[in-house]
DNA sequence: TTAAAAAACAACACAATGTTGATAAAAATA
DNA sequence: TATTTTTATCAACATTGTGTTGTTTTTTAA
């Protein structure tokens, strides 16, 4: 079974996806055409058409591959520690984003992509759960449903990124993801203190 | 200075709106013509273009009139906590968003409206800083800027609501506004316990 | 009642879509 | 290498939605 996938489609596909990731940070998704997309992969348009059934699809096929990059560094993580209580997961989180400042300013800025932020929080959402079960201890459990745990989380990281990414960046990945994992961990309630900084 | 729109001019307004909330329950927004809208408020096409340029702009008017709902609800509270303090503030939160399920699910379920959900959470946010900061005392301090610690709860609210909308409301309005309230408050560490329910 | 404003209506150029059939180029296979 | 298969190119086409315009009819405000 080996890649059966011909040498030209791999191209055409792979061109294309690098198109459309280049006219998002440019310009809105819904000003962007099929004709744009070709033109800049430089192939012909029907061309596309023999590939994906819309931009919405080549869309979430290039977003795939940004996505795995992002899972390849959680992979090395090993989940003693649910992800509210582990600085190191959100860490890597706002330093995938940072290297791709651009592109995610853009997907969430857009006005016409609610899927991205879906995908994203489910995504994040997904992930806090698996490391939660596998570092819950035995005999521990948990006075709320564990999606509803996971969502909390996966919103609050969402939503500090989005604040970040439309503020420009003002504090650094290592500042954010203290803040994401102190916030999820501790709640508001501990943060308000006397004088405190 | 009264009220000098003339009657025609806010009756088409209002059936244009109308009609298109009416619709987006029925498909996805991307789907939705201007001709679509224009025949559901029985009127002529030219006659949408006399008054929004397109239909974003329609939606987002009509949507200001659905949030009114809910400012006039928490207008009633009198901010002596914040927000991740006080359960009624999710409450109306959580029972605004049941009165209009329909809408809402098919709002934030739909692929083409990143916008909306980018309002909501704003517009949470907003609300989030506006009632902590005149309910914390003069000496006191937050050891996080207060403008991520109320996107932390505009996030997690709204991850919250989208699960509930997704997976048709499987609890009360009551139990997802104790959830999200505790969350914000203690955080998730607190949520774990030997045996808790 | 009259003057002004808005809606209806038909028509238009324009842009993007999605598809088709023929041809040329490239890759996989024997 | 030769040949067979697959893919990409190109031009063309019907279709759909957009945004605008000029004219006529209706409604409103004064």
């Amino acid at each position: 079974m080996a890649k059966t996938v011909d040498r030209r489609v791999r191209r055409s596909r792979k061109l294309l996806g690098e198109a459309l990731l280049e006219l998002v940070i440019e310009k809105p998704f819904g000003d962007i055409t099929v004709q744009d997309i070709a033109d800049r992969a430089d192939m012909n348009r029907a061309t596309f058409y023999l590939h994906f059934q819309s931009k919405e699809e080549l869309l979430q096929c290039a977003l795939e591959e940004l996505f795995d990059e992002l899972v390849s560094q959680f992979g090395k993580t090993t989940p003693e520690q649910p992800i509210w209580e582990n600085v190191q997961s959100e860490l890597f989180v706002f330093r995938h984003v940072a290297n791709h400042a651009q592109l995610y300013k853009a997907l969430l800025g857009d006005p016409n992509l609610g899927l991205v932020i879906h995908q994203i929080i489910a995504y994040i959402a997904r992930h806090s759960e698996r490391e939660t079960r596998s570092s819950l201890a035995e005999d521990m459990a948990l006075s709320v449903p564990i999606e509803l745990l996971s969502h909390h989380v996966a919103g609050s990281l969402y939503a500090l990124i989005d604040w970040w990414l439309r503020n420009d960046m003002p504090h650094s990945p290592e500042y954010m993801a203290n803040v994401a994992q102190t916030l999820c961990a501790n709640g508001c309630k501990n943060m308000v203190g006397r004088g405190a900084v």
